[in-house]
DNA sequence: GTCATCATGTAAGCCGTTACATGATTGC
DNA sequence: GCAATCATGTAACGGCTTACATGATGAC
């Protein structure tokens, strides 16, 4: 869980761990607050996997996201680094970047279709998050995935609640939780529908020749017309949960 | 926290293991579907600790929920219904009550204000679903507590949106993580509003006399006139995050 | 000079899960 | 007779947290 997050960061650029905390709490909402305790034991995980390349980074240039040329390895640019400014900048801190086989560990976790459906708020957001790297229908049965759960959910519930009585801060709860619910569901078709109506564009675009051949793998994906699709979508929880 | 559950449970009725999972995933919504590996283990845990009371039971009448008289141990109770019915009835099940001392446990875990106010939302949805058994102050701060916190990550995840370039489905991830965090905020809002009401009310009563002295302890806060106050409230995501 | 922030890590432990093992009762 | 549901438990493991330990840099 926490490798996926990991890797999906690194898939746009290298980053330090400490860096990467940041951006799962401020920018994704995701793990709202992951202990360092749990990072970097995963970032050492992830390293002797060989899914990440550490380079040790002392110069001011750090903070530079694109090495400029890509064409040095990782250790020589850490040198480089270095030696441009030995006594400046913000002390040894470890950049990592992911490797062929990180990448190819994360479109394996990403796609993964966790046993039985179980997915969980926090795992489906993770996914949600980096559902750019999947491929189309991925990430159409990812949403619903999600939202049948969600729905079965929602009815276990109504059955449930129908001939109960709660006390009015059990109830007032109960009746939260499940507008949240269905607030979420809503949400998902929205994105459902933006996602058919994308697929549908690719396709009319293939049959006039417009486009390439018909896509497995993603890539493809990146620049296309759903901007305009998806307009006015929203929410989900983001905390640990 | 399974424990706080259990013990909650428990305070209105006594219950066997399989039937306080149902109602903490039908009724609450709490822990979605807690595992038996948790809670029999808990169960054994609460019970050495004295919190919990284990009767053996192979009777028709186990459905029962108030054992008529109260008066009768646990023990007898059990001997009762095994002989009334010796070969009838859904197997040995232990039904568990809860104890004087458990009842203490109770006060004391909900009461306890995890240092810092990192709470989440799992424990505030089980403080909130308890909240009756909670003295009026401390309900109140266990709302201010939740909505300050709610408030804070909102300005926060605002603050690192503003210049971030997202793709659509993480953007979407974040607004509408964004939008249900708004949501969860006027819904505490509303709850507090009824809360400093009925505080106002019962303050008011008890100037002109109508009700007793000043009370600091629960018990009295039962049949309240809330219920009027408490109206249109709603909402949470009650998987286990 | 000292405090906040940045930065990395280890060790212990908590709280939960899955998988396994068992068996009775009810409905078809 | 067989499957589903009810019912209880154990063992192993996963994933995250807290607390601890260390140290540089920048701002006041």
């Amino acid at each position: 869980m926490l490798e996926l997050a990991i890797l999906g960061l690194l898939e746009d650029q290298e980053l330090h761990g400490y860096e990467i905390r940041k951006r799962l709490r401020d920018e994704l909402g995701l793990f709202s607050n992951i202990s360092f305790g749990s990072l970097y034991p995963a970032l050492s995980r992830l390293e002797r996997a060989g899914a990440v390349q550490a380079i040790e980074e002392t110069g001011v240039d750090a903070v530079d996201p694109v090495p400029m040329t890509g064409s040095l390895s990782g250790e020589r640019a850490a040198l480089r680094a270095r030696r441009t400014s030995p006594a400046r900048g913000r002390r040894g801190r470890k950049v990592y970047r992911i490797t062929h086989e990180g990448r190819r560990q994360f479109t394996d976790l990403l796609a993964s279709e966790v046993g039985a459906g179980a997915e969980d708020a926090r795992s489906f957001g993770l996914r949600l998050a980096f559902a750019r790297y999947l491929p189309p229908q991925a990430r159409l049965r990812l949403l619903e995935r999600r939202r049948a759960q969600l729905a079965q959910r929602l009815t276990e519930t109504r059955a449930a609640t129908a001939g109960s009585r709660l006390d009015p801060y059990a109830r007032s709860l109960v009746e939260h939780t499940t507008e949240s619910t269905e607030r979420d569901i809503s949400w998902l078709d929205r994105l459902i529908d933006a996602e058919r109506a994308r697929a549908s564009h690719v396709i009319a675009a293939a049959t006039t020749g417009a486009t390439g051949p018909g896509p497995t793998e993603h890539d493809e994906w990146e620049h296309a017309e759903w901007r305009t699709e998806m307009k006015g979508i929203t929410q989900m929880e983001g905390e640990s949960r």
